[in-house]
RNA sequence: GCGCCCAUAGCUCAGUGGAUAGAGCAUUGGUCUUCGGAACCAACGGUCGGGGGUUCGAAUCCCUCUGGGCGCACCA
């Protein structure tokens, strides 16, 4: 379907155009033109502000918008344009054109208003990439939810899209799983092993643990006995992939490529990048930062030798920051960096990267790093998503990663649902902090939005129930025969096209949900005085209406697909 | 101390520099001879945290203050 608020810019862009070539306005720049849905009736359904030109036509620019009338191209879709004071031009649209849309959405189906915006250029969106040592946190639901939302608008306007899912199975907190497992799988078989307070310190303690011990005691016996954490760690890192895959599949979110962190010390990545760095000059050898920061502390310098610096400072940084340790260890900064040159080489045109509020630091310091390797940041995009509180009967509920009910992404949905889980963290802009509230996501009434926007959905699958078992079919609808309630709900719908485009091209996918409340909230006074099935229709009518139906039915699947929610026929 | 985010109706929150700031919930009052009432209609409700500035025009941009949140490791 045509994106209206295009369409219309045009017709104004070329009627001013008009202008200039016939000496009714001075030349200048006609950028700027943009049409907005109106809020008012009585103001049409769109306008377009001509106030900015003004100053380069030196007339009033009521003046220019009348001119912009008397000029403006013939279209279909525009029934009246009108000039208002103090420079608007009011638009209004063709309640034929606006009729015939209802054509479009069936002809578009489940791609309806797929746009060009991305031209088929490849972007890619990185989220959740948390490692596998436990079950996906609650604090990472935010963000799973918020890239995959991401990457299916992204998909709806027209680009390539890649969801990639980055890990890290090497280091300490991986060697410890393995440790962790060991200890599990011996007291499965039987064993009672003492932790020291250190050992407690590194010590995986879920129960998920004990459930992949119990499994690998069944599969292997006591064949591992003295094996050393190697074998365990694999055996964990595959079972807790399987589990975090399975969590995500749960909300209906699949990752095309899960990179390997590791993988950047295997093919010597990180060292290039080093040696990058180093050539450019902007790494040093040091005890301690050579830039003093804030608090003037420099207790890390304590003992430790020399470690390798970047001088981030010169990007901005408030202070450097330590590449690899005084042990010759990397910090995970350094890969980090050497990721996102990997993804920049790998052609992307768009990145989207999504954080949590509290990595956004870290994300400065790669940024830095990018810059420093001449490479073009500016291609690297990050959706920040602020913290989440779980609230139950009114209180935060805790999220203590040690004990409690309540912890995981899976957690989170058992107690609510797939979709509400979607919704709810969809619902809020990404840098407001984000309250969940279990009580009304599990609310069955017209206080839940999730409900009342798949209601719509239900409700239209109701209508065509209804009609099978009266025997009722579409032929050769009059379009004509929709009345006004209709059509206002059509010129919601034109909407979805600017909802796509704007988050599209902002990184903001949570209007989409506005929008599907609004949608809903468009729908449901029509099904209630639009009648189809009631003796006093007339089978015209009732065909054209019921055909009017279906299309809203595919509209609020298109919707709740773009969420990634599921459309029910009953609930 | 420094960086980032937030402050809009009783509550939860939308709002792309454009006309009279919106929605849901809550509250109050209505609508059922029901294609699914998990619905609809109406009313009530605002110094857009305070103060400056930019602009033809500011909830929106800039500065500042206040009050919250999150960061500021040789952890990931």
């Amino acid at each position: 379907m045509i994106l209206a608020t295009r369409e219309i810019s045009r017709l104004v862009r070329e009627s001013l155009h008009a202008a200039q070539a016939a000496g009714k306005l001075p030349e200048f720049e006609l950028e700027g033109i943009e049409a907005r849905p109106s809020k008012r009736a009585e103001q049409g359904d769109y306008n377009v502000a001509l106030m900015p030109f003004a100053r380069p036509a030196r007339m009033s620019p009521l003046q220019i918008a009348q001119i912009a009338v008397e000029l403006m191209p013939p279209s279909d879709m525009v029934a009246k344009v009108e000039a208002a004071a103090p420079g608007y031009v009011n638009m209004f649209l063709s309640e034929d054109w606006l009729r015939a849309q209802v054509e479009a959405i069936y002809a578009e189906n489940d791609d309806l208003y797929r746009l060009d915006l991305g031209q088929g250029k490849r972007a890619q969106v990185e989220f959740v990439s948390a490692n596998p040592t436990a079950p996906l946190h609650i604090g990472r639901s935010r963000g799973a939810i918020v890239g995959d939302t991401m990457a299916r608008l992204l998909e709806a306007a027209g680009y390539d899209v890649e969801r990639e899912y980055y890990f890290n199975n090497a280091g300490a907190q991986m060697r410890n799983l393995g440790n962790s497992l060991k200890v599990r799988y011996l007291e499965a078989l039987g064993q009672t092993v003492e932790l020291s307070e250190e050992d407690l310190k590194t010590f995986y303690q879920g129960e998920y643990l004990r459930d992949f011990a119990r499994e690998l005691a069944l599969e292997k016996g006591d064949a591992w006995i003295n094996e050393d954490y190697h074998l365990f760690k694999a055996y964990a890192e595959q079972k807790m992939f399987e589990m975090i895959k399975a969590t995500l599949d749960r909300v209906d979110i699949h990752h095309d490529n899960f990179f390997n962190e590791n993988s950047l010390y295997e093919n010597g990545a990180i060292w290039e990048v080093l040696e990058a760095l180093d050539k450019r000059g902007y790494i040093y050898k040091a005890s301690k930062s050579a830039v003093t920061d804030d608090q003037g502390d420099d207790e890390n310098a304590d003992g430790k030798g020399e470690a390798t610096w970047f001088r981030s400072s010169d990007f901005g940084d408030s202070k450097d920051r330590v590449l690899v340790k005084s042990s010759g260890e990397p910090t995970y900064t350094l890969p980090d960096i050497a990721y996102h040159k990997n993804k920049l080489d790998r052609g992307f045109d768009l990145l989207i990267n999504v954080l949590g509020a509290d990595h956004y630091t870290q994300y400065q310091v790669v940024r830095a790093g990018i810059r420093a390797l001449d490479l073009d940041a500016s291609k690297i995009n990050v959706i920040i998503v602020q913290l989440v509180a779980i609230l139950r009967g009114g209180e935060v509920v805790r999220m203590s990663s040690r004990k409690g009910d309540f912890e995981t992404l899976d957690d989170l949905i058992d107690q609510t649902s797939a979709d509400a889980v979607r919704y709810m963290l969809l619902a809020r802009s990404s840098d407001t902090h984000l309250n969940f509230d279990l009580d009304l996501a599990i609310k069955k009434s017209n206080e839940n939005p999730v409900y009342y926007i798949q209601y719509a959905h239900v409700r239209c699958a109701g209508i065509f129930r209804e009609a099978a078992a009266r025997g009722v079919r579409v032929q050769n609808p009059d379009l004509r025969l929709l009345g006004d309630a209709e059509l206002k709900f059509l010129r919601k719908v034109l909407e979805l096209g600017e909802v796509i485009e704007l988050s599209a091209s902002t990184f903001e996918p949570h209007r989409i949900a506005f929008y599907a409340l609004e949608l809903a909230n468009a729908f449901h006074p029509v099904f209630d005085n639009v009648r189809v099935l009631a003796s006093d229709v007339d089978p015209a009518v009732a065909q054209a209406r019921l055909y009017f139906f279906g299309a809203a039915q595919i509209v609020f699947r298109r919707v709740l697909r773009l969420m990634g929610m599921t459309a029910p026929e009953v609930m």
